[in-house]
RNA sequence: GCGGGCGUGGCGAAACUCGAAAACGCGAUGCCCUUAAAAGGCAUUGUCCGCAAGGACUUGCAGGUUCAAAUCCUGCCGCCCGCACCA
């Protein structure tokens, strides 16, 4: 089966040998040539690679290999974002330490992306679990602490009962872990954050001035900000003249339609509403029944609206109407004020519970005529509205939020979605948070000089819950760096997202011993040109990034605003319909693959079986194709290398077929340089590198007689060394192997990119469709830019149009210069 | 419910600043090479009618705009993704 195959193992093992030997993908500073710096997500060493691996980091090779050819200083970086659960759980099953588990595998996944042949800066490796690395963000997190960026509280939190740990909102998805799947629970607890909120107006407003990102990231990325403007205002309570509920709104227009306000059952003024032992008893265990919900249970769909009423009564200050007061599980203690002025004329969710409770409902905006449903969110005309009747919505917010102000009532205010980003995690192979508990000074920050916490590695590990490292006698037990006295060491560790949070800047000079990272580097490579990863990461990784970013400008360490230039979201990797697993047992092993076919055929496939930011469907006849297709390459050359060595440099054909040949390269040579620079085609670039083989094949063979010799090697060389030069970035082994067979000392990827030339692209003849009443019924071959009359004329005349013709008048000719002729008839 | 995306041969796909639908690859069929197979080469391959020449039809469905629509507009149908009681 395997007969005529290139050599493709030797090949492969001896470029990535010589390219490592020559260190010919080290990058260093060079302010005279432009940069690009080129960045894929790096794995979590979970073991080996897998085929979504494969997949971006051929994406990345080719970008980064052809940015080099392009004449770009290119920084093309690999790393282990190695801080993670996977290795603490292996730890508790295998009883292999987290470390031990954690180099392992990146010994092995390394090896593995050297056989694929990527063109990193080895040089550069980082490790996020290597002491010296999370050392500074152990530093940063200190100068957060002191500018309030990083705080800790007791609150409500998502907890992963599989995972035994906190997660951030944004981990969760729709009610389950992230990682695990397992429904989330809540709980109180003491926990970090990052203020990430402060960022939200700045995250949000760069969401538009990032033209290289994809839309449907930056959509997901402002939804998830989810900013509304509206009002915040008090609603007294009747005869408590100590108590008011502020409640926010984004519809201050239709105040005058509240019939009742609601407070979400864990609201702390309750507990002072409540008067009588018998509301208190049914409060409770109203209280009682929402917090037993899951995350799940509470945002199921078409749950109905459950609430009970208070005895107390507020004022809507509008105009002075008495209302009941609810509580009701429809409203959340975690956005704007946990309480609410309900308007159930214009808010579905009220109407609703409006219904339910028999609560009255009266209609602020004139509804369109035909309109038969309950609640109106729509736009339109004030009504029953006192001061505001007759303005239309947009102006009646306004001019609401203006009287609640002029009164000293209420404000303007910008309520998001975005909640604070939870760091802690109650696990061991994590970053240390570098905070002290002290008997006289309370927390206490570690002082700087004793950076960094490192993880202490004798451990026991045993999945029971709580955070391991409270077990750690020698760990826990430390001095206050204040006052001397004895203190405890902060047992939770930093979420993981936080080393990936500056990773990108870490490669910048990643031996850099003073800082973070050295300045004038990171001014030098900075930002990101192009970032490649997964869509999942829109709102983790991704905004966590963007924001930490922000956070490093703001404490001086960067000028930086924006991380990532642009950023190009893959697809994932399908096998028989689904992603591939181990359980669905569709699994394609990049070892396998590249042991059978190699690591240029893997890549090649990769990149040709569908555009980068869509599903790949994997297809083993596919990459069977990609082979043959290399096969065929390879055959070529070294079956004409003699022919290829004596075809001169440059040539001007002279015969037709000559002139038509090397027309066909340059207008690859354009196909391929657009369908990359463009928007990253790069299977229609390999469709036509494949084409100009085709072709090749066709002019070898055709050329034999008719063309003179020497203008046919000529062409022949010209046509194969820009085929490799273009196949390159795609299959960088072969095509550098059949490089060098050509004679070539020096590497391919050292050799500019080529360039078309215009001559050879520009056409004397076009062939123009014919077409009539919009059918086509024939072709003219004609000079290019032939005057319109006379391809009207010879349309007409045309033999394949006549008869069409026959019995009808024309009405008018349409002409596309060099494009087609399209004679309209009335019958 | 809100937001985004998609629907083209047997399959992956291409063309989407309106201008030859299906490039390239896979698969399939036939032939050549071979003792034979593998590998390779050449050819055919959207559907239907036809011996052929040729013709008709065809981009989820139904309309519309246009000399001309896969491409623009309207309304449906189906699929995927994100958010979702966010006041």
């Amino acid at each position: 089966m395997s007969s005529d195959r290139y050599p493709f193992a030797e090949i492969e093992a001896k470029w990535q040998a010589r390219w490592e030997e020559s260190r010919q993908f080290r990058a260093t500073e060079d302010p005279g040539r432009p940069k690009f710096y080129c960045l894929e997500m790096f794995p979590y060493p979970s073991g080996r690679i897998h085929m979504g691996h494969v997949r971006v980091y051929a994406i990345g090779d080719l970008l980064a290999r052809y940015k080099w050819m392009r004449g770009f200083n290119v920084l093309h970086p690999m790393g282990w974002d190695a801080f993670g659960l996977p290795a603490e759980n292996a730890a508790i099953e295998h009883g292999v330490h987290p470390a031990i588990w954690t180099y392992e595998n990146i010994a092995y996944m390394r090896a593995q992306l050297r056989k694929m042949g990527i063109s990193y800066d080895w040089d550069r490796e980082l490790t996020t679990c290597d002491p010296a690395y999370y050392k500074w963000e152990q530093l940063v997190f200190i100068k957060m602490l002191e500018r309030g960026l990083a705080y800790r509280r007791r609150s409500t939190v998502n907890w992963c009962p599989s995972c035994q740990t906190v997660l951030a909102n944004e981990q969760v998805e729709a009610g389950r872990c992230w990682r695990c799947d397992s429904e989330v629970t809540r709980r109180d607890i003491d926990g970090w954050f990052f203020k990430i909120t402060e960022y939200a107006e700045e995250l949000l407003a760069w969401c538009d001035r990032l033209p290289g990102w994809p839309e449907r990231v930056m959509t997901m990325q402002r939804n998830w900000i989810g900013k509304s403007e509206g009002a915040e205002f008090d609603l007294p309570v009747v005869g408590r003249p100590e108590l008011k509920i502020r409640v926010f709104t984004t519809r201050p227009d239709t105040a005058f339609g509240m019939t009742y306000a609601v407070l979400a059952p864990e609201h702390p003024l309750v507990d002072a509403l409540v008067t009588d032992r018998k509301e208190r008893a049914a409060i409770q265990q109203f209280r009682a029944e929402v917090a037993r919900q899951s995350e799940v249970e509470r945002t199921a769909e078409d749950r109905p609206k459950r609430g009970v009423r208070l005895g107390a009564k507020v004022v809507n200050p509008f105009n002075g109407a008495e209302i009941p007061l609810f509580i009701a599980d429809y409203i959340l203690m975690t956005y704007g004020t946990g309480a609410i002025m309900a308007v159930p004329g214009e808010d579905e969710r009220d109407w609703e519970f409006a219904q339910q409770h028999g609560l009255p409902v009266i209609p602020t905006v004139k509804r369109p005529a035909g309109w038969t449903g309950g609640a109106y969110a729509g736009e339109g005309v004030k009504i029953n509205s006192g001061f505001l009747d007759g303005l239309t919505t947009a102006e009646a917010k306004r001019k609401a939020i203006d009287w609640l102000v002029e009164r000293g009532l209420g404000t303007a205010k910008v309520n998001y979605r975005l909640r604070d980003w939870g760091i802690s995690r109650q696990r061991y192979w994590g970053a240390p948070i570098p905070v002290v508990y002290c008997e006289k000074d309370g927390m206490v920050p570690e002082k700087e000089e004793h950076l960094p916490v490192v993880l202490p590695q004798d451990v026991q590990l045993s999945g029971k819950g709580g955070s391991p490292l409270a077990e750690v006698a020698s760990f826990v037990n430390t001095m206050c760096p204040k006052c001397g006295g004895k203190a405890r060491r902060e047992t939770d560790t930093m979420d993981t997202f936080v080393e990936s949070s500056w990773y990108f800047l870490r490669y910048c000079s990643p031996h850099y011993e003073q800082g973070m990272f050295e300045r004038a580097a990171a001014e030098y490579w900075m930002p990101v040109d192009q970032y490649i990863g997964g869509i999942e990461h829109a709102v983790l990784h991704l905004l966590y990034a963007r924001f930490y970013t922000k956070v490093l400008r703001d404490l001086g360490l960067t000028k930086v605003d924006e991380p990532f230039r642009a950023l190009l979201s893959q697809g994932m990797v399908i096998k028989d319909g689904a992603k591939m697993s181990k359980s669905k047992g569709n699994v394609v092993d990049p070892d396998d693959l590249i042991r059978t076919f190699g690591a240029d055929t893997a890549r090649l496939f990769s990149l040709f079986a569908a555009p980068p930011e869509k599903d790949l469907d994997w297809n083993d006849h596919g990459v069977e194709g990609a082979s043959r297709f290399l096969n065929r390459v390879w055959r070529f050359v070294i079956a004409n290398l003699d022919t290829l060595k004596v075809g001169g440099v440059g040539s001007t054909p002279t015969t037709p077929a000559g002139v038509a040949f090397r027309r066909t390269i340059h207008e690859t040579i354009k196909r391929v340089t657009d369908d990359i620079e463009g928007d990253f085609h790069f299977n229609t670039a390999i469709s036509a590198i494949m084409e100009l083989v085709n072709a090749l094949h066709a002019f070898e063979s055709a050329s034999l007689d008719g063309v003179g010799s020497g203008e046919r090697a000529a062409l022949l060389r010209e046509a194969v060394e820009t085929m490799l030069l273009l196949l390159g970035p795609f299959a960088p082994h072969v095509t550098e192997e059949l490089w060098q067979q050509l004679g070539h000392p020096t590497s391919l990827f050292k050799q500019p990119w080529p360039v078309a030339d215009q001559a050879a692209l520009t056409r004397k003849e076009v062939t123009v469709v014919l077409q009539v009443d919009g059918k086509v019924r024939g072709r003219l071959t004609i000079e290019v830019d032939a005057a319109e009359d006379r391809v009207q004329r010879l349309a007409l005349a045309d033999d394949k149009v006549r008869p069409w013709l026959r019995g009808r008048a024309v009405e008018r000719v349409v002409v596309v210069p060099n494009r087609l002729v399209n004679v309209v008839t009335r019958s």
